[in-house]
DNA sequence: GCAAAAGTGTTATCTGTACACCCATGA
DNA sequence: TCATGGGTGTACAGATAACACTTTTGC
């Protein structure tokens, strides 16, 4: 107990109860026309063993951006990963055991860039999103809200470089979309429409994984002007 | 200090450290055709006297949706409020002497509704959106993200009955919606676009303030079935 | 040759937008 | 009667969505 520090903050708001805060990651991957999702079993009590998001708690001086850089960071080996913060989950019982404020946040990774040794060192697994384990507390409630951000955020701007390797086809783009939207598109609309918005180069190279043709492959192209057509939605939710 | 209950939680996650945790409300109004903001002065230390959110301290028990509300209720006279999350600050630095979190809301309400009294007796005052004082703290980033999160949500669904009186002339609604957008709307269009939605009902009575031929009252109906027009958009962002 | 994905083209329909134009009425 | 906002109609541009069709190549 830090009670010299208590006392200095007494003076100012002392007359109000403080909180343990924590921030709880969903991690979303994307492999084989599914959305993934990143699970830890819980390493400590209460729920010690349940599958859990990746969470940690915020410490004195970091921001909750910060503390979820720190715990992706230690846990997955990558920095400079895309994240967003998703909402507050402040229901005073969503832990059974203490009160814990919890600031959830969404990252996208790319599940062929991540040490796999590091991950599982900590027993975590990758779960389709249409088949995960059941959940402690309210990370189920969690996920959804990432998953809506998600979309939200991949109707108005190209989620590609994020999820996917360096070099992509547009049909690997349009499974990331499919995946995101839980829908089918149209392959020749979708084609239009991305490639409309001018920010994919095409190169020479193709791919012949996925088919005889053999597919050319694109990569994203940072354009200093290109902000604008990006906010031309992409998927009408 | 409960020392008690501090122990307790230490058996769990006592190495962690607890934070304050506030709740800062953005309130929105409409009137005359502008978009207003009530803003109060800071009633204590530090930066007391300053303009600033409305805001207080998340207490043992309460979520910060039931915060939010309390201390609505009790600087306004009024609940049943149309609030909503907007997102958590968590600089360690924004406020000066300690470090407080805040999980910020905005608000919309009916300004011919509310206690006037009440709202004085603190000191608050409304001011129109393009003309409000320098804020505390980090309280302006509070705001401009607030309007993006209403923008949101009005482009999605009609704000009406949240801002307005319960009977309401189109021109009025388009009057609101032209605040929050901060741009003009074509009357034609958006009278159209908004019967379309099949929210509104028309009433037999007139409005004869604002023009010389009347203008018919319209009132929001809720009407089960109705959630799956209004996910058409309203305003394209 | 055939299947299967890549890629292009065509068309009907819907939506957004600009704007013309009539209506009702208080001053 | 005329200025003003209320309210309706029209017409064009662009986006969306469904789907036909052509290309390429491994099997």
């Amino acid at each position: 107990m830090k009670l010299d520090n208590q006392t200095l903050l007494n003076e100012l708001y002392g007359e109000h109860p403080q909180h343990y805060v924590a921030v709880d990651c969903v991690i979303f991957g994307y492999r084989d026309g599914e959305l993934k999702l990143l699970l830890y079993p819980r390493s400590f009590e209460p729920a010690k063993g349940n599958w859990s998001l990746l969470g940690g708690f915020i410490q004195k001086d970091e921001s909750s951006d910060q503390a979820a850089e720190r715990i992706l960071k230690r846990t997955t080996g990558l920095d400079q990963i895309y994240m967003e913060q998703v909402a507050a989950f402040t229901q005073p019982d969503r832990e059974p055991s203490a009160r814990v404020i919890s600031i959830a946040y969404f990252a996208l990774i790319r599940l062929d860039d991540h040490d796999e040794e590091i991950v599982h060192q900590y027993g975590a697994d990758w779960f389709s999103f249409g088949d995960k384990p059941e959940l402690i507390f309210d990370h189920e409630e969690i996920i959804t809200q990432a998953l809506a951000k998600l979309q939200q955020k991949a109707g108005y701007q190209l989620v590609g470089p994020e999820l996917l390797p360096d070099l992509f086809t547009i049909t690997q783009l349009r499974g990331l979309y499919e995946a995101i939207f839980q829908r089918t598109l149209d392959p020749g609309n979708f084609r239009k429409k991305v490639l409309s918005l001018g920010v994919l180069k095409r190169h020479n190279k193709k791919d012949s994984t996925e088919s005889k043709k053999g597919a050319f492959y694109y990569s994203y192209e940072e354009k200093p002007d290109s902000q604008e057509k990006e906010l031309n939605r992409i998927i009408k939710i």
